[in-house]
RNA sequence: GGCCCCAUAGUCAAGAGGCCUAAGACGCUGCCCUCUCAAGGCGGAAACACGGGUUCGAAUCCCGUUGGGGCUACCA
């Protein structure tokens, strides 16, 4: 087989949303697949709608996400620049050899001359067409007008007749009459290419030899095939991947919450987490025995034909659970060390403390994070561990402080008991609590439940001699008898 | 409107004419474990959009309908 090169080609008017993240990550997975390349090409010839910063955004957003490209931004390669706006000479030279080879031509209609056909062919309830106006002028006409300086266009010269037939890896073969297109434009008035025009002469610059991309462009796929037989280029392979829709079916927005890569990360997502959930957002690991699968799994199982046809709602819910397996089996160093940022703009803690506690922080990371499934709600669940409590749980308040009978006395009990234990450990605090509890005849939740609200201010947190240890024995006796203060004004 | 794609539980998704009394996962739910919450273990409810064909036999093939999505720009 011929080398595989593909491309993973975002526009760059935003964030990398999770369309465009799996998108990559398919193009990223196949070409890992096949020992091939991924070409990273940036399409801002629309001006207008470039964002700044969007390019870097794009950029660390897919590093984030451990999806590297061989060839493009920030890397170079053979087959560069990698950004349109920088490759304009190739358009020029495709569309002058068109026009040349009388596969093309100038059209010199103004946008309202347009217009107003547009809104008649409306009327009389028509698709709108192009109506060749200017196709057939004359070779002294065109050069006159242009010597004018009328703006114009460079159309295709569309065969009225025909069909165009697009393989397609995923949907088979696919079929459109070539008279449902009229002469589209390659080529607009500022000399810069439309979206199919670069598409084409970029991807076979740059040799791609599969094109895999959203379904969205399924339909545009027709007029590249025509502008790669126009230009007499070999035409790659398809594939087109089908839609991330939002939970009401309709196309994702901002309306329907985190959509943006970014905001994943910054709610606490894990990148293996949303990786992995990406692959399983239109393919499945068949003869994989869990879902919980590593890129390279992935990798091995892969394959296009596999993909699923059916467009994909995306369910935030699975991603969470999914980030909730990761929290508890990855690496606690990396862990803590993505969970600091978090910790400091929560006001947990400082920098110093960052470099400082570092020890205490990684098993305040390492007790809670099997009990949440985002940094976000791991950050929430640590409080106590930084700060002091400073209120208690309304429920949790009223079952254990005020309504359980002599819950002073009991907590001065559980007070004076850790006060006795030296070695301040998890083995040490639980059998003098122990002991304790069966001296006075009691259940643990009697004196546990109370203990954890004193010293978390809430009614769950990890098991509460982890918490003891972790704490330590000063805080916890502090707490105790603050607690126990508290509960007596009550 | 025209053209194109798609159609299995709430969601993702296995399924290539008999192996389907239709996998698995998330979610929901019952029980167990338990100091709480998670996690974990064992159960449960829940789907082939509809109508016609083809066939001895259809979730699977064909046609139609309905529904959803995309394209139809001097956006990509």
């Amino acid at each position: 087989m011929e080398k595989i090169r593909v491309r993973f080609a975002p526009s760059p008017t935003g964030y990398l949303h999770i369309g465009g993240a799996r998108t990559a990550l398919f193009n990223w997975l196949f070409a890992k697949k096949h020992n091939g390349q991924l070409i990273l090409r940036i399409e801002d010839t629309d001006t207008e709608r470039l964002k700044e910063d969007s390019v870097s955004q794009i950029l660390s957003s897919l590093r984030w996400l451990g999806i590297d490209w061989d060839e493009g931004p920030e890397k170079g390669g053979d087959f560069g620049p990698y950004f349109q706006s920088q490759r304009q000479e190739y358009y020029t030279k495709a569309a002058q050899r068109l026009i040349q080879e009388n596969k093309a031509y100038h059209c010199f209609c103004s946008a309202e001359e347009l217009e107003e056909e547009r809104q008649k062919q409306r009327k009389e309830g028509m698709p709108f067409r192009y109506q060749g106006k200017c196709r057939n002028l004359s070779p002294e006409e065109v050069q006159d007008r242009l010597k004018q300086g009328i703006p114009s266009v460079i159309r295709m010269k569309v065969p009225n007749s025909g069909q165009v037939v697009v393989e397609d890896l995923i949907r088979g073969t696919v079929s459109f009459n070539a008279k449902q297109f009229d002469d589209f434009i390659i080529a607009k008035s500022d000399g810069t290419p439309a979206y199919n025009f670069a598409c084409v002469v970029d991807d076979h610059a740059m040799q791609i030899s599969h094109v895999i991309r959203a379904e969205e462009h399924l339909s545009n796929t027709p007029k590249q095939c025509l502008i790669y037989q126009a230009l007499g280029y070999e035409i790659p392979l398809f594939a087109h991947l089908s839609m991330i829709l939002a939970p009401d079916r309709s196309k994702l927005s901002k309306r329907h919450g985190a959509t943006a890569v970014g905001e994943f990360q910054e709610m606490g997502c894990l990148p293996e987490a949303l990786v992995n959930y990406l692959t399983l957002l239109g393919w499945s690991p068949v003869e994989l025995e869990s879902e919980l699968i590593s890129p390279a799994q992935t990798i091995s199982a892969f394959s296009l034909e596999k993909v699923s046809k059916n467009a994909a709602v995306y369910d935030v819910q699975k991603l969470i659970w999914l980030n909730g397996q990761y929290m508890t089996t990855c690496d606690l160093d990396r862990l803590t060390l993505q969970a600091i940022p978090f910790f400091i703009r929560a006001g947990l803690i400082n920098n110093i403390d960052a470099e400082d506690n570092r020890d205490y922080i990684r098993d305040v990371v390492n007790t809670v994070r099997e009990r949440v499934r985002t940094i976000g709600e791991l950050t929430e669940g640590s409080r106590y561990y930084f700060q002091d409590v400073v209120s208690y749980d309304e429920k949790g308040r009223e079952k254990y402080f005020v309504k359980q009978e002599g819950v002073a006395a009991l907590l001065t009990k559980g007070r004076n008991c850790l006060n006795t234990v030296e070695q301040f450990d998890v083995e040490n605090v639980e059998s003098a609590y122990r002991q304790l509890m069966s001296e006075l005849e009691i259940k643990g939740g009697i004196i546990i439940h109370p203990t954890r609200l004193a010293l978390t201010g809430q009614t769950v947190s990890p098991g509460i001699f982890d918490v003891m240890a972790l704490l330590g024995k000063k805080k916890c006796l502090e707490r105790l008898d603050k607690a126990i203060e508290y509960i007596r004004k009550i």
